[in-house]
DNA sequence: CAAGAAACGGAGGAACTATCTCGACTTCCA
DNA sequence: TGGAAGTCGAGATAGTTCCTCCGTTTCTTG
């Protein structure tokens, strides 16, 4: 054959079926490790879930790293677009509330993501330029929603991050007792954000019961050790 | 025994005289680096920060769960009596602030004493104690102030360690940049608990701006690798 | 189909890190 | 002044995790 390169990708050496296989593997193995065990979770761990062995995920990706970066690329910039959409709906204080909401549902699904935004000694460079890309659209969105009266005038750009860390929290500390308890909190902090209101929204999830609660706390690990 | 036992202290054998000098010694610099460091730290940084060697700490505390419990023994006592002092206060509404304050006050000050609270894996038997102290004053706290109305009438006794954790993620984040932070995300909070409010209460200190918040990004450590 | 290139597996090397021990030495006290 | 109590800190011990290495297996191609 001679030359023709259709979907025009650099691919050097086209890979082997059987690579070809374990890789897409190893990605979906990272993919659900990461997401349920979080960034701490080993190669080895990936590796087996992939069922292939360590040595395969080498051979594919230099060090942990660069399968992480692999794994998350798009991700990351997805969050960016959340932001954007938010700035797309009609009602700006349901555009910001769009935006916060469907952010902790990402956060609530990969736990891996999560620690990539707010962890420092991982993919700060990607992470940075997301957080370049999104700053601008969230100031707008805040502004957008002072404007129409429905937003506090003190909350600035730079409170999205902040708020997000908190809201967070609760998603990392109830993941395993009631998935959706963020949603009840994120309630009471849109509540604290709006310009003026009478009636405080109702809660959409009970609160944890004191069982739920003490199990809650014993599966809780920050950094400790 | 027959002795008068006015502060009842059971001492078996008093220490040499160098010896309590350097229990004391211990004591202080656990505290000191248990504070500002967490519970991560090691026993060799308290011996060092004592001046003593590791040996010397072993001596008086037979593992570092030990030390730790010695150090927090009335530290955590002491939060169940800061929800006693909101309830003594005659303003409901007060009483809730200013308890919610004063433990995030001592959050902040206390990097050890947070990570005893919400991590498992330490102590939980004298968390578990204070919490079972806690909640029912916690109770009263909310029941009062939403029997005068000042309280939006969903929110129930366990959400407050959901609200301290929450904001607990702001002191942490923050801590070396804007020591005082949280204070601006309590006053959100807040607003969002009351049962209804005309305009926001303003926030009492600045956001962060982007060098800041990169600065304090950098810094955040959780449970990485 | 056979030869050789590519890929695989997973034990274990290397590097950390942190807790706790132990025995030689020092200090206090009666 | 004798000996009990105390001190020191190097290093034994143990636990982690990343990543390498190479004998073996699997694919591809001529």
């Amino acid at each position: 054959m001679s030359a023709p390169e259709e979907p025009a990708e650099p691919q050097p050496k086209p890979l082997r079926k059987d690579a070809e296989r374990n890789l897409r593997r190893i990605l979906d193995a990272a993919g659900e490790v990461f997401a349920t065990r979080g960034l701490g979770a080993t190669m080895d761990d990936v590796a087996h879930h992939a069922g292939v062995g360590v040595g395969t995920v080498y051979r594919r990706f230099a060090n942990k790293e660069e399968l992480i970066d692999a794994l998350f690329e798009d991700r990351i910039g997805a969050l960016a677009q959340l932001a954007r959409d938010g700035l797309a709906r009609e009602d700006p204080w349901e555009g910001l509330v769009s935006f916060m909401e469907r952010a902790l549902v990402a956060q609530a699904e990969d736990r891996g993501l999560k620690e990539l935004l707010f962890d420092s000694a991982h993919g700060q460079q990607r992470v940075t330029h997301a957080r370049e890309q999104m700053a601008p659209v969230v100031g707008e969105l805040f502004e957008r929603a002072r404007a129409a009266g429905c937003l506090r005038d003190d909350v600035e750009g730079p409170d999205m991050p902040l708020l997000q860390l908190m809201l967070g929290a609760v998603v990392d500390f109830s993941r395993e007792v009631s998935p959706e308890l963020w949603r009840r909190y994120l309630t009471i902090v849109l509540d604290g954000l709006r310009a003026r209101r009478d009636d405080a929204t109702p809660l959409p999830v009970p609160a944890l019961d004191v069982p739920q609660l003490d199990a809650a706390m014993g599966a809780w690990k920050t950094s400790l050790r």
